[in-house]
DNA sequence: GGCCTTGTTTAACCTATGTGAATTCCAGCC
DNA sequence: GGCTGGAATTCACATAGGTTAAACAAGGCC
């Protein structure tokens, strides 16, 4: 039966959709990538896909779901440093097996692909393309880790929030799950939220109170809806140039 | 006379030692890196080494002096993002083309290298280690990013500066800056220091006096010592993996 | 239907850090 | 030897956001 019901659907193809929206792929680099990704394996919310940076040889990519990178702090507080969604590779340490120990963990039932390092080394050899695809992942979430140190560093709560809900919206565009009517399902708690945004969940709870009455954001039940993405941006001057390749 | 007073030292020495650190090279790797520095650009203080992330095809390495990386907010504050040592690569935007944009400024006279692009891709197909120790330079580079960020998200104002003062000292001591007595020049001023860690200047301040008063730190005329560093890293829970290659 | 559990919301109070404005310090400079 | 300007320091006061705890809502489960 295999590939008769589904003859063009493959695992691969979320993080295919990726890499070809940051670099032209060859037909041949296309196939490659997409028959690269291993059958999907299965996680329950809270379950690690990464644990201090150790690996195994293999490039995680989120196919479906949603998953947190995070540090912890010495007083047990953890410190989440970036949403990963799917099409998004879980985690760059091997690019350069360093050493930077970050963990990575679902916070929904997700599945995620794994693709050889030994096999992608192959890929890369015969089509460099997929290469400078991968690095423009890895640019593009250093980018996204530097926009939030920035909010951290210089943004009240209430841009904390508004720009991380238009850099949510962007993202999970791109990736084709934001509904028509401009909704889409962001299922965090407030206070992981408050985790990634330096915020107590009181406060995150207080600063989203703010967005609604200000009619820029409803979210309940792990659906948010920006009514006015315009305005919303404009509250936060969100600018998405850098979750782009140029 | 070229060559003659100082046959061994070449501009790009400090960059060499500081990728040899990373990845073992190959006497012709080395020398091929050595030779690709060009001869060293000044810099005035506050002088822009690189403007919203735009380049001209060349690699910068800072050689001596002082820069940092920043990002500007609405408001018209400025966030910095990174401080830049000697031996250390000013912008990794090269790597990938991005469009995260960011710029480069000196903080103290500096002298810079620059490798052509072109040259480096000719180099790095020759000697694939060097890409890897590259690489490895621009993980570190994120590690320190998303330390940075952990102490923005969750670090109080005595740990932020404990923590940044730490890793100064182990990058600087790095490229051979610290001195016998474990003092080492930081020509930054409070201002900056807070500009980079999310606080007020009064409060950098307030900061580094109880520092001095635990007898942890002293900050005179752009000279830190750092009496017990044991210490100092205890009060941090400081740990410098996040720095290193594995 | 009652009862956990997990998440959201509200309230009262507290504190780390920001702000604005002087003041002091010091290095260069005329 | 006084002047100037940037940096460090001090002081008085303001506030954004933290903390603790309790109430409330809703889904799963026996």
């Amino acid at each position: 039966m295999r590939g008769v019901l589904h003859p063009n659907l493959s695992p691969g193809d979320i993080w295919l959709r990726r890499l070809s929206d940051l670099m032209d792929l060859s037909d041949g680099a296309r196939a490659a990538v997409r028959e690269a990704v291993s059958a999907p394996r299965n996680y329950q919310p809270r379950e690690h896909i990464v644990r201090d940076g150790l690996e195994d040889n293999a490039v995680r990519v989120l196919l479906s779901g949603f998953a947190c990178r995070y540090k912890y702090l010495p007083d047990g507080s953890r410190q989440i440093t970036a949403f990963i969604v799917p099409g998004e590779i879980c985690d760059f340490a091997f690019l350069s097996d360093s050493s930077a120990s970050q963990s990575v963990v679902t916070l929904t039932q997700s599945s995620v692909g794994t693709v050889d390092l030994d096999r992608l080394a192959g890929i890369v050899e015969q089509f460099p393309d997929v290469m400078t695809a991968i690095l423009r992942c890895a640019a593009i979430e250093h980018g996204a880790s530097i926009e939030l140190l920035v909010s951290l560093g210089g943004r009240n709560a209430l841009h904390r929030v508004s720009h991380l809900l238009c850099e949510m919206h962007f993202r999970l565009s791109q990736s084709g799950l934001v509904r028509e009517d401009g909704s889409f399902d962001l299922p965090l708690t407030q206070a992981e939220l408050g985790e990634a945004l330096g915020l107590s969940t009181v406060h995150v709870n207080r600063t989203v109170q703010v967005l609604r009455r200000l009619g820029l954001a409803t979210w309940r039940d792990k659906v948010v809806t920006l009514p006015d993405p315009q305005g919303m941006q404009a509250l936060c001057s969100f600018d998405a140039g850098y979750l782009q390749s140029r």
